[in-house]
DNA sequence: TAGTCCATGTAAGATGTTACATGATTCA
DNA sequence: TGAATCATGTAACATCTTACATGGACTA
């Protein structure tokens, strides 16, 4: 058998995420996304509505009741108990290296939805954990970079070096987010 | 009708792009990619294999004649003519926002590929390209900012600071890369 | 009432994931 | 010769893209 539980996939966390916000429609919901940086995680109305009939499926999420329902127009939805559980369950992952290879992003997007509904030693946890595993890899990286730096051509090197260096712009953000979630959100001065 | 030509995927690239240095079989390709940030881009058999008969059927790669093909062992690739064509007509497309949204990682897959094929002149043209569009961006998620930040949780302000600085990352890092493309490759000195 | 936008969706295809299958090679 | 591992692949499924479909609501 191969039975694979669904997981679930970063659109439709990110949909989750704004719905626990708030109840949106699915055109509510692709509105903002093609509006903010969301759109990362696609904004096309062939992945969005496919996505809400997912998460209406695992029960996730269901139609607000007595809205909308009428005629054809907008049909908002909002979280139910099990999608809560759910939600919950995603952003309380532990950082994994093969998120950090993979998708980044996903692991930032998690971040983003914490402040709703984790309390901020868990948000804390969650940005050491993460630099701890960033931090790992950013070693891996120099070390691949000295074995097969040499053989490289000048963009492929300049490529590279891209690369690391947006790994240690999160190992700095990380350890500047900490402190910003200890002050309560206040920019403190910092040597620069 | 829904024709669609194929346009090729960025481990399609990725995969030419190392063909084109020189011949490699599939379980080659793969172990390069595991060992290294191409990883990314994916590196299992179940993507990779599918990915090299995509490459033939198009007639982008073909097997090297007279090389193991005997039993049924190591099987080395090398790129066509028309394989080439499409390499360096990716290597030249032009950054537009739409990757810049959802992908950057292509466009810097892209550059890390160029110095195989084209000259610094057109490299060079390539970040200056990358730097408009990104940083046409990054006024965007600045304006973004100003309407949308106060009413943001302080996890997601944190999250969307480090996508902000992620991208003004990458607009440091092409205008160094341009400064090194212009002096050969070697490093200079520069305010930090 | 005709036209436009609103709002939701679907169809076809491409690509990726996870997990398994399979025959050759190597070497203890 | 048996076990490992080399090397290539396939099957099932999930998800996304692009393009089109559809019906209601609003407005000139």
């Amino acid at each position: 058998m191969r039975t694979v539980t669904p997981r679930g996939s970063s659109l439709d966390f990110a949909l989750l995420g704004l719905l626990h916000q708030e109840p949106h429609s699915g055109y509510d919901l692709r509105k903002a996304f093609t509006a903010s940086p969301l759109a990362h995680f696609s904004d096309s109305p062939g992945a969005i509505y496919p996505a809400l009939l997912r998460l209406r499926k695992r029960g996730w999420i269901e139609p607000v009741p007595g809205e909308g329902v009428s005629g054809r127009g907008r049909q908002p939805f909002r979280l139910t108990p099990p999608g809560r559980r759910a939600l919950l369950g995603w952003l309380r992952t532990e950082p994994a290296r093969s998120e950090v290879v993979a998708d980044v992003d996903a692991l930032i997007l998690r971040f983003a939805f914490m402040s709703q509904a984790l309390s901020v030693a868990e948000m804390v946890r969650f940005l050491r954990s993460l630099r701890a595993v960033v931090g790992a890899y950013v070693v891996e990286l120099e070390q691949f970079l000295k074995t097969a730096g040499p053989h490289m051509g000048l963009s492929g090197l300049l490529a590279f070096e891209s690369g690391i260096e947006g790994f240690r712009g999160y190992l700095r953000w990380a350890k500047r987010a900490e402190k910003r979630l200890r002050t309560g959100g206040h920019v403190t001065r910092r040597g620069s």
